[in-house]
DNA sequence: CATGAATGAGTTTTCATTCAT
DNA sequence: CATGAATGAAAACTCATTCAT
């Protein structure tokens, strides 16, 4: 027995709580990106997870709790990876297009949240309100545009009547909607424009875009 | 019982049948649109109505029908609306201009049809798909934009290597989004965005990018 | 299949509304009064019943809604059977002591009553006072004491400065207990006051005490 | 997880094990008096508690058990404070109306007994005759009560054809009914009688009753 | 054609209690 | 002796849908 125990836990036998609530709340990212919050069900959650419906709500009290914690989780994990993006060594308008191409490319890897996200807005951001954790992990999103901001209107290069928050939108709307609504776009006007090329074609046209409502 | 209660209806009436299905139509719109497939319930719907839950089943056969029939009423609606402007008789990057703000109008008064339509994403267009009706009267909208191109192409105005069908997304994309993520957005960095002022300023923000986009 | 059909109903087949909520009423009251509210299960009424728990719920909506019937239905009953008893014949005094004796003896014809009101106390009557129907159902109940006390002050039998509320409080006080605390005060001084002699005794004696409080 | 912090408990601690059974019967004490044995909930005694729900079922195995203890505690503490009233000095009567007021009082004062008492009845005293040390702590009140009558009927004040155990059942009908049922009768007929000149009048008007039901 | 009444199959959640050191 | 972690069994309640005229 002694024989067969590694460390301090491990074998057929309970696993500790931290790994327990991440195997729970990856199991509830799935069911709840593809189904939403009403159409996820506690009971499909569980058979995708290594322990029982029971501890779900051990873990996380009840369905909202546990889909306000996969949504917390989403944009944390999210804004963690645009942090890994160093822009602050590239000349203003070179850091805003890299940074619209990264948006780009990462939203189209990212598809689970972009479905959370759509979702909480089906609920009127209800439980993203309800979130303090969530309001200190988008600030950063901010802050690194408003340093190219900064940056290009000291230099003149970037115009100066228009805001970080406004090329935010821009960039969100225009990268956002590439992921979100390309079942319908794609179902109404043919998938031509999802295709490798087009995507990347629609990249360069987007950063341009972008660019170009910053530019002096 | 109380689950069955007719409302409102007043004793012995023959009801106009058409009547009665447009009156369901327009409370389960006014449903789904609010809660999602899922979220909205039958019973709230015949509440909405003058009606009762029974005379669902019996003019929609079931949920999901009477969904992809609100889904089918709000895309011919809105492209009815769309169809009354007449860009003709405008220059082509006016009309397109024209365009644009005519959309981003139009989306923020549609609330409703947004919600529609991103609800049928998350829902992977499935119902769109079933549905026939639906991929004729989504033509016109990319018929209208192409009269622009061609016009514009012919003359110069307007750069030979852009497709009505990148033209229609980019719209559409910072158009729709202003709406369906107002939710997120605003709870994310404040409402400032959201101001009658500043969504006029983005209005123009918006078309000027798309013009940009579309000049030579 | 005519031959079979006796009137309008009945056979293996659909019972009328009003007895299936009935026989849910009845077959709930003997939970409720059994168990209390929180030991009641919804599945034990339902094996009491013609029915299925699903029609609880189709006719009653929730288990605190089917208790505040249950309590409604009590009272209601309780008091008409009270109603029955004719006391205007009689001169005061005598009134009154027909009123205690009958009072006595009806509460110990009536335990479930007794118990329910015992559970509705251990819940603050905190649905007794969400219903409208039994503040009505009460007054009957005081009414019936204060003509005895209207006669009889006239007449100068019962004394001037004894209220109808207060005769009330004693009699219930006396005969309630009877029934209520049977189960504790049999446990701890043993069943001899509960003997058909002795409880007979006690009724005299219970008349006798309310009585000479009364006259003047 | 949540469900078993432990609350205020600090750190490394040694707690005396009579004090955190002392402390667990007072947290279910007012658990179970105001929610009654099937109302009152484990976790809820916990969190009233500088101890966690699994030390409960350490110290008192089950739920039935904590009951019955909680029971016998607030019988033996009731029982003791009613000792301390000495009778022996006064004339029988006087003594009789002493212990009348006295027990009006002291059961105003003693709701959550009166509550446990009430909840027990429900229950038809099951756990209570399961404890046999109850027995023995109940005698004493007979005991006082006969002392008064022996005395009472020696002399001659007292009738001869009253026991000790119709009194206490007299004292006992009023004195409780007055706590037990003053939410349903508030409800029911307002909240007249409980004001404390008219609980002072109720006072004197319960000790006349039983005085003269004991007077020779 | 239209409809009041009924319901099976699931869904979330609760709760006392035990596991394993 | 004491305890943090875990859980099976059952509870209330919901929901789209069908029954039977």
């Amino acid at each position: 027995m002694e024989e067969n125990a590694p460390s301090g836990r491990r074998s057929g036998w309970k696993q500790d709580p931290a790994a327990v609530q991440a195997d729970i709340l990856r199991a509830a990212t799935e069911e709840f990106a593809r189904n939403g919050l009403d159409g996820a069900r506690i009971s499909d959650i569980a058979e995708r997870t290594r322990t029982t419906k029971r501890m779900i709500f051990y873990y996380f009290q009840d369905k909202q709790t546990l889909y306000r914690r996969v949504l917390e989780e989403a944009y944390r994990k999210i804004r963690a990876e645009e942090a890994e993006l160093n822009l602050g060594a590239l000349p203003p308008l070179q850091a805003l297009r890299r940074l619209v191409e990264f948006t780009f490319d990462h939203h189209r890897r990212s598809e689970p949240f972009i479905r959370l996200v759509m979702i909480e807005n089906i609920h009127a951001a209800r439980h993203l309100r309800d979130s303090d954790l969530i309001a200190r992990v988008n600030d950063s999103a901010i802050e690194r545009i408003r340093d190219i901001c900064t940056r290009g209107q000291a230099t003149g290069e970037i115009r100066p009547d228009i805001t970080p928050l406004e090329l935010h939108w821009m960039i969100s709307a225009l990268c956002f909607f590439n992921v979100s609504n390309r079942p319908t776009f794609g179902t109404n006007f043919g998938d031509e424009l999802f295709t490798e090329q087009a995507q990347a074609r629609l990249r360069e046209r987007v950063a341009d875009m972008v660019v170009a409502a910053a530019r002096a």
